[in-house]
DNA sequence: TCTGGATAGTTGAAAAAGTCAATGATTATT
DNA sequence: AATAATCATTGACTTTTTCAACTATCCAGA
């Protein structure tokens, strides 16, 4: 995507606005979601992170004690990307496997205390972000927006 | 991602729902647009298309008559990309490439008369897609959701 | 006008991401 | 006890993305 430094788009982008696709919900949802993926991920590079990454750490250092399926569903990646997404994060040590209490074949995937910090530390980071690809849109508009998707996603949850 | 035939997620996928990656923008952007481009996906196999096809072909179709770059920077796309997605179109008769008048570098891609039928036909796909995605969404929500997406893109635009 | 630098499209290679089937270990079902 | 299903893992394979050339064309300034 041609960008400025602000994260805005380049003048002439606008053009095609009018064309139908603009008021597609999916293609609005492609469309921020790339440019936020482009802040983001530039946010996170100071930590070795990716989106990805980042996700899997944020699971792990949620308290819930996720398996690597559970994950798989949650973040919609394949049991396989899972697999090497914990291997990196691993062999950093910034999580730990340990096998499932009832379950044995599940791997419980946890933050160590490193991988806590920089959960922590990077969770920083992407709000800073997360303000800047939406800085367009007020407080309450923030708010609403992220309501409206999380009962897009989990109807009757609190999420 | 695990689904039941009605496009739910499958019970067990609530358990990671209170991690604190669910209240963060560029994740349930993500998740929505991951859901909603299978949902898409499948509505476009009937037509050979799929989400990126089909949005070329709509810019193609939307009278604006955009230049490869300008399709490039609109769909968040590297310019070899929408060269293939062209080339694809070309040859199966629903685009075609022109000279732009002023810039005879660029090429002006505009939809043939099969590729404005099949694009008419295939927008009635995806609007049934979209609102099978967002169904926990009544009308009013999907509206705001749109409005908000939009200004988050293009603010002070009526796109 | 000429020249140098930028831009549009194209090609092709390389890296990254996604998909999928097979496997061993374990659990669930009959 | 036997069969079927599930979880993590591996590896192959496809698709998508990214990037560096290259040609043709446009543009700005000498």
């Amino acid at each position: 995507m041609t960008e400025t430094g602000t994260g805005q788009l380049a003048p002439a982008a606008d053009k095609l606005v009018p064309a139908s696709i603009s008021s597609d919900a999916g293609f609005l949802l492609a469309k921020l979601h790339a440019a936020g993926s482009v802040v983001n991920n530039r946010a996170l590079e100071a930590f070795d992170l990716k989106e990805r990454s980042y996700s899997v750490l944020a699971l792990a250092a949620s308290g819930l004690e996720p398996s690597q399926r559970e994950m798989a569903d949650f973040l919609s990646l394949d049991p396989s990307q899972i697999v090497s997404l914990v291997d990196d994060l691993e062999k950093r040590g910034l999580v730990l496997r340990a096998p499932g209490k009832q379950d044995r074949r599940a791997k419980i995937v946890t933050a160590t205390a490193d991988g806590q910090r920089l959960f922590s530390a990077a969770t920083k980071a992407t709000r800073q972000a997360e303000s800047e690809a939406l800085d367009r849109l007020n407080r309450e508009e923030v708010a609403e927006l992220k309501r409206l998707l999380r009962k897009a996603l989990w109807p009757g949850l609190d999420g």
